[in-house]
RNA sequence: GGCGACAUGGCCAAGUGGUAAGGCAGAGGACUGCAAAUCCUUUAUCCCCGGUUCGAAUCCGGGUGUCGCCUCCA
């Protein structure tokens, strides 16, 4: 069995074969650290955080290279509308960056490296782009030439001609064809801006990429990811500047996020249906969205709308449910027998050469979610077993959930004791409850646990005596 | 205009040649003092029309629809 991976370059799944395995260099075009991240880049972030972590999983070693692009047009302008520095800026959203992929549980890079903490490398590639003849000066600026690339067009899949007829040339700008695009970009009053041998400038938006890829993970990489609206043009020109420059193969495999849309419409400033990261988790838990990104498969456009994120919840929250029970059930459980167990000791393996499959295939994280909850089916019909409970099998289970979580992160597995934590009064509320329920005295025991509802505990009475667990937040 | 993607039950969503995973919601049942949780049962021939094939959701052609890229954008 080998893993195969949508490639958007030559538009089919591919086994997935990097340069030295088991390295695996990786590298993602992060933000644009000009404004907190809305639940879009959190998509991509969080697919391919998952896929990362798979690769390893699957017994890789894989280097990921994370950017933040912290100069450019849309730093200036907003810096300018902030009346702070763009570094300033930066230093600000970078920060909150970090917090929100915290909470999403994304884990952060190996390497995250800013633009501006680069500019001797980018002005290196640019220069050996100009030694091939694939740039030009023109006024201030430096330009590459796109006539002058052969395999322009490649990731898009269109050619020079048929890109033009939609393109646009900014007035003002010095290019000489509509393609060409900024590696160079020459100073304007009150810009930041940096020495080169071209004068005072800074960088063009692609360029960055280029160079910080090549700097942390060489000339030829493995994966090159972003979300689906970088194919053209920034990733195409990424493989125009690196190749350009190297001469040699920049990426060998491509990977697209599909868009997160809201409400079937693109998220836009214009249509001002933006929905931030910040916003979204004053209502909901970050795991309830990690299960919805990941109930999708990553490259298919997904809708967002709170509906269907409460329809992930209620999904979610059966896998938390089992959770729990496996381990609430650990404690009482036995060593010395395994009665009953068959069934499920077969669904644990059954379930992981399903999981595995799945995500084989192109990291279909739906396919693999299916296999967690067919197990949880099992592993409820073992719990509610007339048998002893074997420690083995619990163990075996929750190991399961563990490795597969460790992955996708999408349920809070908890020790059996972190379970018990609850308030004295709580506590005695519930043996109150419990003395009335042996007198029979139900009026009393519904009261009580009224009482606890509206103090967001749920109780369940189960054959196995009270259980209780936290309402979830709205 | 060019390029491309998608169209599966009420909703979400897997499945690329052998008679449709999984989840959510609904209905019925079991369990329960009630409830919750859980389990069982239950709802699809896969947008339409042709074609290839013993056999297609799955391949080919045509059509319809939705969306994306071609311009900053995850």
């Amino acid at each position: 069995m080998a893993l195969r991976i949508y490639n958007t370059l030559t538009h089919r799944k591919e086994e997935f074969e990097p340069l030295n395995p088991p390295a695996v260099t990786m590298y993602v075009c992060g933000p644009t650290v000009y404004d907190y991240i809305h639940i879009g880049n959190a998509r991509v972030f969080i697919v391919f955080d998952v896929i990362r972590r798979y690769l390893n999983y699957r017994g890789y070693r894989v280097k990921m290279v994370q950017n933040y692009t912290d100069i450019d047009d849309k730093m200036i302008r907003r810096a300018a509308e902030e009346g702070i520095s763009v570094p300033e800026l930066a230093e600000r959203f970078i920060a909150a960056y970090k917090e929100d992929a915290a909470r999403l549980r994304v884990r952060p890079a190996d390497v995250q490296p800013r633009a501006t903490e680069h500019i001797g490398p980018i002005i290196g590639l640019i220069r050996r782009l100009e030694k091939r003849g694939l740039a030009y000066v023109s006024g201030g600026d430096v330009y590459f030439d796109t006539g002058a690339f052969p395999g322009y067009g490649q990731l898009s899949h269109q050619s020079p001609e048929e890109l033009v007829a939609g393109a646009r040339v900014e007035p003002g700008e010095r290019k000489r064809k509509p393609l060409d695009f900024a590696l160079w970009k020459g100073r304007k009053p009150g810009e930041p801006a940096w020495d080169s041998p071209w004068g005072e400038g800074r960088p063009g938006w692609h360029i960055e990429c280029s160079a910080m890829a090549m700097r942390y993970l060489g000339e030829s990489i493995d994966i090159h990811a972003g979300g689906a609206d970088l194919i053209f043009p920034h990733h195409e020109n990424e493989i125009a500047q690196s190749s350009g420059a190297t001469g040699k193969p920049f990426a060998r495999y491509w990977l697209h996020a599909g868009y997160l849309n809201i409400d079937r419409q693109k998220m836009s400033k214009s249509l001002g249906n933006v929905l931030t990261v910040r916003q979204l988790l004053e209502e909901f838990n970050p795991l309830d969205f990690r299960f919805f990104i990941l109930s999708a498969h990553y490259r298919s456009p997904l809708n967002f709308s709170r509906d269907l994120l409460l329809q992930a919840r209620s999904g979610r929250e059966r896998l938390q449910e089992l959770a729990d029970n496996l381990s609430r059930a650990l404690p009482a459980s036995r060593r010395d027998t395994e009665e009953g167990g068959d069934q499920l000791r077969q669904s644990i393996a059954a379930a992981r050469e399903r999981f595995i499959e799945a995500m084989d295939d192109d990291f279909n994280t739906a396919g693999a979610l299916a296999a967690l909850f067919e197990l949880a089916r099992e592993a409820n019909i073992y719990l509610n077993g007339d048998h002893p409970h074997s420690r083995k099998l619990l163990e075996e289970c929750l190991a399961f959930y563990g490795e597969t979580n460790a992955l996708f992160d999408i349920l809070e597995l908890r020790e059996p004791d972190e379970l018990e934590e609850l308030d004295e009064e709580l506590r005695q509320m519930i043996a109150r409850r419990e003395e009335a329920r042996r007198r029979k005295d139900w009026a009393t025991a519904d009261r009580i646990r009224e009482e606890l509802l509206a103090r967001g505990i749920i109780l369940e009475d189960t054959p196995h005596g009270v259980r209780w667990k936290r309402k979830p937040l709205s």
